[in-house]
DNA sequence: AACTTCTAACGAACACTGTTCGCTACGAAC
DNA sequence: GTTCGTAGCGAACAGTGTTCGTTAGAAGTT
């Protein structure tokens, strides 16, 4: 078995070590930290739904059986890349301002941070996180409330209402960062204006609206310029639906939830 | 051509039919209709996810290929499945009230019925439901929330946050009938009472936040009893989320949204 | 120094998945 | 009576997540 003739420091992949097992030189070890960075480098590169155990695993030059030993699924594999996502969100403090622009700079942060990664938000719509970094995001959410004056019985409701929001926002964020990269790839750079974007992004919506006779849906008629001009997913609507909510906390502050 | 000895109506499907194709009795022709429909009944027997096109074909008593001549998705399917899983709510009339308890029914009653389908409301986490009963709910919606005052162009922003919290309720009910049919089967059914129920689901996550140190997350440490014994779930959570948005409608009416 | 024990690593395989290709045979048209 | 378009579908492709049983190297023990 003298075949090994690459031990002066084989990094690259694509020399064919069909030898004995056990003959590479000694790659780094594997470990739940390893596998889950990689994982998340895989998601930005690929997508969330093109991160296979296969592809992982080759990305760590093993085999997928491998992964197996650090974690026991793929539904766990993603709820540690979810949670490592969180760790660069920084938690506002009080040079950020008030209770109330301190909690909008979090929520706000979180999905931008979430949104980057692409769908890896879906993994808060199956499970409830509870990672650290999410439990570390929960316990500022909830102290931001309560300074806010959010009764400590509605704390929680309201933590999770907010977090409802932030995954259901940062599944839009991503498809809109998707869309803006297919369609930057294909007409070139200078197609994917920011305003181009939302018309290309509304115009197949905007036919279905457009398609339906006034006289079974007239509310939907009659406020479709509307519907089309504003965007789906412009700041301003962004921006708007936060204070819906935040102003909802408030007009039930310092009152029990009905019944 | 006289092996078809079956003409007096084989409906057993056990029938080892192994003579050349196109001998068997004459099933009912498939057509989109009848597809949409097996589909949602198989998404009530076996689970959202376990709805694969294999499954869904031997329903049918047919083969997989046959389902792409009406669908060319497995997506699209499930979108049809979630239209026609709509189909059955009723929008409320005079006779339910204001424009608000209106509203709220509307609300309730869609979430009911999509969280009775298992995870079917996932289909609108990904894209965005054109189907004549979607477009049905959200005129319905989008016309009492013009009745309630709240400002033409901000309709579809109102009717959007309601859809993005009937979609995560529903999952979230869907969820919770899931985990109460397998409580049920395991423990027996004296077992699965709705107050053991949100025990059993709250304590893995009460043993979370238990194990949480005062130190780093005081918050979390104090609000613990209302987390846990509040259930997540109970119906005043769901009727509170959604008087919150509601009121955060109305205190942001007769205003444009912030910049 | 030699031997045993333990376990991370992994090659190969299993039971699936969604989807496509190209043939078949029926119903309708000519 | 023959042709023909097409719904239907058997078989296969290229993958998927996951498990099993073996193996190689490190750690522990004589």
């Amino acid at each position: 078995m003298f075949v090994n003739g690459y031990s002066g420091g084989v990094t690259d992949s694509t020399a064919r070590t069909r030898d004995t097992p056990r003959t590479r030189p000694a790659k780094a070890p594997l470990s739940l930290d390893a596998v889950v960075t990689a994982a998340l480098e895989l998601v930005d590169e690929v997508g969330y739904g093109a991160v296979t155990m296969r592809r992982l695993a080759q990305a760590l030059d093993t085999g997928p059986a491998s992964l197996y030993v650090y974690v026991t699924d793929r539904d766990e594999l993603m709820a540690h890349v979810h949670d490592l996502a969180l760790a660069t969100v920084e938690t506002p403090g009080p040079a950020d301002g008030d209770w109330r622009a301190r909690l909008e700079l979090l929520v706000n942060r979180t999905i931008t941070t979430l949104g980057s990664h692409d769908d890896i938000a879906l993994v808060a719509i199956t499970r409830v996180p509870t990672g650290p970094n999410a439990l570390r995001l929960l316990e500022a959410t909830m102290t931001l409330l309560r300074a806010g004056g959010v009764d400590d019985d509605l704390c929680p409701w309201a933590a999770d209402l907010l977090d409802q929001y932030v995954t259901s926002s940062a599944l839009e964020l991503a498809a809109r960062l998707r869309d803006q990269r297919a369609l930057a790839a294909a007409d070139g750079p200078a197609a994917a204006t920011e305003k181009a974007m939302s018309a290309a992004a509304g115009s197949d919506l905007d036919a279905v609206y457009g398609s339906l006779p006034a006289d079974t849906h007239p509310t939907i008629h009659a406020l479709r310029p509307i519907m089309t001009t504003a965007g789906r997913d412009s700041r301003a609507h962004a921006a708007w639906r936060l204070d819906v909510i935040i102003d909802g906390f408030l007009s039930n502050r310092r009152s029990r939830a009905r019944e």
